[in-house]
DNA sequence: CCAAGTAAGTCTTGATTTAAGACTTTGTCA
DNA sequence: TGACAAAGTCTTAAATCAAGACTTACTTGG
C-alpha cells in the first residue's frame, strides 16, 4: 500500500495515519506541546534530518494541523504553531505518552510529569465514555458499521455485523 | 535517528513509538480491536505484505502485547490476540481513530460507530483528569521533568522550567 | 565596506525499508 | 493421488529516508 492512498480509505483510522502516522511526525507533534516552535529548535530538540523536518512541518501545515507565521520582520523568521485542530490530538499524544510511562518507565518513574492546572494534581489520563462519563474498556465497547461504511473495504466479512470489540 | 535506538530515548512517547509507532503496526492492532485474529485474515484486511506483516506480529509478540496460541492441532494453527498490556492501547486508538471521524469523514458520517455496551449510547471517547475527573485541554497541562528525567536529551533547555503546555 | 553570524531552508548521495508475489511446509479432504 | 489451506519465508526491484554540505537573505561588529 501507498500512504499516499492511505487517506482515501474507509476506515478514520487510516486516514489520521494518513496525516500524522509517521513517527517523526508524532515526534514534532510531542515538541509543539512541549512548546517547541521554530525550525532550528525542533532540530535540535529531535536530531531529525533537516529535510525531513522541513517536510512534516510543510505537511502539518498544509493539513492545518500547524500554523507557520511570521515572529519578527527583517529578515522575516517564522514560528509554528498549534491550531484547534493540532490540539485536539491531545488525547491521542498523551494516551501514548502515559501507555509508555506504564509500561516502558525506568525504576525511577516517567521522564515528564504532567501537571492539571484546573485542579492542581498530578495525572494520567483517563478515557471515558461521552454519554455515561465511566471509564471506557475495549471490551466494553461495540463496533457497527455507519452510513458510510464500505464494510468490504476495510473490515473482513465476519465483522460486519455489529460485535463486542476485543475480548481476548 | 535509528528506530531501533530510538527505546533508550528518554521520553516515553519516543520509547511508546519505537514499539507501535510504526502505520502498519497501528493497523494491525485496530484490526485487533475489530476481533481480527489470522494471519490471512489480517492480510485480507490489511493487504499488507506478507513478510511485513510476519515481522509486525512478531515484534508485537516479542513486546508482549500480542499473544501467539494454538486454536487447532493437527495441522497446528495460530492466531494473535491482545493481552492486558495491548488491550491498554485501546485510549490512544480511539482518540485517533475519532480525531480521524471528526476531520476527515466524508458528508455521510464516519465509517465506524462505536457504541458503549455498559449505557448502551454511541459515543465519543473523551479524555479526562484521573484526579478530579474533568475534560482534560491541552492548555491546562503543565509539564515538569521527573526523577528519570535528562533534560539536555529531548527537551530543550528554555522547557526544563515547569511551562504551560501548548497555548497557541 | 567586509567578514562573520543566524534562521530557515534545499540538495545530493548512499543506506534502509518496503512491496509484490513466488516458493515452502505441514497437514487435510475427496 | 491431487487439490487445497494456513501460515509463513525468500528474492529483487522500487521507494523512502538520513546525514550533512550548501544556499539564501538579512543583521551586526570592526
Amino acid at each position: 500500500m501507498r500512504w499516499q492512498t492511505l487517506d482515501r480509505e474507509n476506515c478514520s483510522l487510516a486516514r489520521t495515519l494518513a496525516v500524522v502516522g509517521d513517527r517523526w511526525t508524532l515526534l514534532v507533534l510531542r515538541d509543539c506541546f512541549l512548546r517547541v516552535r521554530r525550525f532550528e529548535d525542533f532540530e535540535a530538540s529531535l536530531k531529525i534530518a533537516r529535510r525531513v523536518l522541513a517536510e512534516r512541518l510543510a505537511l502539518l501545515v498544509e493539513e492545518g494541523i500547524l500554523v507557520k507565521r511570521p515572529y519578527q520582520d527583517r529578515p522575516v523568521r517564522y514560528e509554528y504553531r498549534l491550531t484547534e485542530k493540532g490540539l485536539e490530538l491531545y488525547p491521542a499524544l498523551i494516551s501514548l505518552v502515559h501507555w509508555g510511562d506504564k509500561h516502558y518507565a525506568g525504576k525511577s518513574g516517567p521522564p515528564l510529569i504532567h501537571r492539571h492546572r484546573t485542579c492542581g494534581h498530578d495525572f494520567r489520563s483517563a478515557l471515558t465514555c461521552s454519554e455515561c462519563g465511566e471509564a471506557l474498556d475495549a471490551r466494553a465497547v461495540e463496533v457497527r458499521p455507519g452510513a458510510a461504511a464500505k464494510p468490504a473495504a476495510t473490515i473482513p466479512a465476519n465483522h460486519i455485523r455489529s460485535r463486542t470489540a476485543a475480548t481476548p
